[in-house]
RNA sequence: CGGGGUGUAGCGCAGUCCGGUUAGCGCGCGUCGUUCGGGACGACGAGGUCGGGAGUUCGAAUCUCCCCACCCCGACCA
């Protein structure tokens, strides 16, 4: 294994694919397009997770979980939903196997099951078979429930983290009485959406509503947040769907109202998965390697030591003791490494694993009651009293926070072009990056530029400003603004 | 599913065209020693049904046929 990453700007992809490896994060998995998740990118997801789990249930939702099996029938229910799913879905068939002739195993064929059961793509059919049965009255509602699940898409082409044939998501489904409050729901989730990637990932996002062409299956809207990777290609990080009334209509859920009246429910449903992984990977990482944000870090500290000789290694030793002690107390992830690679060695390494600080302790630390820390985000180096250090570690924690944050964001900003003319478009979509332009509004215009540029509509953001703007395509007047980019 | 390619040690490869002793190399791995403030070095060592099957041959990683797997490029997707 070469020791320099693939050039970042010349390779992007290759560089992708190296980080994730040598950063210990994935692995491939034995059938294709799976993903094994590693202790050091499973930390990064749980912490992930943990994040937006406290979210959600400070706004009043729940856990629960429901089955990874589905009636292959329920897909049908709702006819875009089985549309937009069908060509992707796992099949259940036979439910044994039998030792083949020559000690293989074959599937047993007496075991064929009478209907076939789907493995789960998404949960809205098996979890609004369930809610029929939940829901009578008003006063059921509104029924806020999520899950944290693996789901399973059959596809083509796959890439760890943001593209794999099973991945881990969260995925809530929420049932309300009025059209406002769904659509207040499926909002204010995805305002925590834009929190958990801008605060938490440091990955700043653009906030709107998805094309018809791009909405989920089944939705009547979808919201979502977008953001711009290392490569100037948008990535689709989280989505809200506001699903009108159509589950309930599908599985027949309906509720009393106050005045004794029976209606339908309303629905949504939001979900973010292991893709975000992805997008830290991709918006963050360096020629050295991933970076990542402290609050995420599954290591915010690691420390270090040098020494020559049994006598060094212990004074080294016991003078870390306080100083891990104190970050502790302060709740900082701190990691030794101990371990008898060199020095220089363990530098890159954990460069390569993004842990935002480095602090270095060695004799000449020791004597002089120093501690080396080092900045993952800028490089910077500083020679700092013990003390000094102890205070010093929160703040400089929240400086990559905020520093990494303020570095993306002017990236994406840098390569956000307003253009007015096709020809320009044309350009900076080449080129790499996002366009804001003027759309009539039609699907036949969406989907000519998408043929000869390759570029979408990631969405229509919610401040856009469509007055007196013209199509970038047909000239004609535009009915929004909206934001193209080529996406992952 | 169409087009292209690759299967040899944990990983990356050479050897295959032109059959011939004991199948190599780099990285990694193990033991010991010297190192250690930006990817250290030496010595010794472990590790292979050459993707599978059948065939040709005195002899097959190498030639022939069949099968299998995976990767890359084109139509879908969080």
């Amino acid at each position: 294994m070469s020791k320099k990453l693939p050039d970042r700007t010349n390779d992007f992809s290759g560089w992708y694919t190296q980080v994730v490896s040598r950063a210990g994060l994935a692995d491939h998995g034995p059938v294709k397009g799976t993903m094994v998740i590693k202790p050091y990118g499973f930390q990064l997801w749980d912490n992930i997770k943990e994040s937006f789990d406290a979210m959600i249930k400070a706004t009043g939702h729940v856990n629960a979980y429901f089955p990874l099996f589905i009636p292959k029938s329920f897909l049908a229910r709702e006819a875009e939903h089985v549309e937009g799913f069908a060509k992707e879905c796992a099949v259940v068939t036979h439910t044994r196997l039998k030792a083949d002739d020559d000690h293989g195993v074959v599937v047993d064929p007496e075991s064929k099951l009478e209907e076939e059961i789907i493995v789960r793509p998404t949960s809205e059919t098996v979890i609004w078979s369930m809610y029929k049965k939940w829901i009578q009255s008003y006063r059921d509602l509104p029924l806020l429930i999520n899950q944290w699940a693996n789901v399973v898409r059959w596809e083509m082409r796959t890439r760890l983290f943001l593209r794999t044939s099973e991945f881990l998501w969260q995925e809530g489904h929420t049932a309300h009485a009025t059209a406002e409050e769904a659509q207040t729901e499926t909002l204010d989730i995805l305002e925590l959406y834009r929190q958990l990637a801008e605060d938490y990932l440091a990955v700043p996002v653009f906030t709107g509503v998805k094309t018809d062409s791009e909405k989920f299956a089944g939705a009547n809207k979808t919201y979502c947040i977008e953001a711009m990777m290392g490569d100037k290609r948008a990535l689709q990080a989280g989505t809200s769907h506001n699903l009108g009334q159509n589950f309930a209509k599908a599985f027949d859920v309906t509720f009393q109202t106050k005045d004794n009246k029976e209606e339908l429910v309303w629905a949504t449903s939001w979900g973010v998965s292991t893709r975000l992984v992805g997008a830290v990977i991709l918006t963050h990482g360096d020629q050295k390697g991933l970076r990542l944000p402290p609050r995420i870090a599954p290591i915010q500290v690691v420390i270090i030591p040098i020494f020559r000789n049994e006598e060094q290694e212990k004074a080294v030793k016991d003078y870390l003791l306080p100083l891990m002690e104190a970050m502790e107390n302060s709740g900082i992830r701190a990691h030794q490494d101990w371990t008898d690679n060199s020095p220089g060695f363990k530098f890159n390494e954990w460069e390569m694993k993004g842990v935002p600080l480095r602090i270095e302790v060695g004799p000449r630390d020791v004597e002089k009651g120093n501690v080396v820390v080092a900045r993952r985000d800028s490089g910077e180096k500083s020679f700092l009293s013990k003390e000094e250090a102890v205070e010093q570690i929160p703040k400089l924690l929240d400086d990559i926070q905020t520093g990494l944050f303020e570095q993306a964001r002017q990236f994406r900003d840098e390569n956000t072009h307003i253009v007015s003319t096709y020809d320009k478009f044309k350009k900076v979509i080449q080129k790499g990056g996002f366009v804001r332009c003027g759309w009539d509004g039609s699907e036949k215009t969406e989907a000519t530029i998408k043929d000869q540029t390759k570029a979408t509509i990631r969405c229509i953001p919610f401040d856009e400003h469509p007055d007196g703007l013209m199509c970038i395509f047909s000239g004609d007047p535009a009915k929004h603004e909206v934001i193209f980019a080529k996406a992952y």
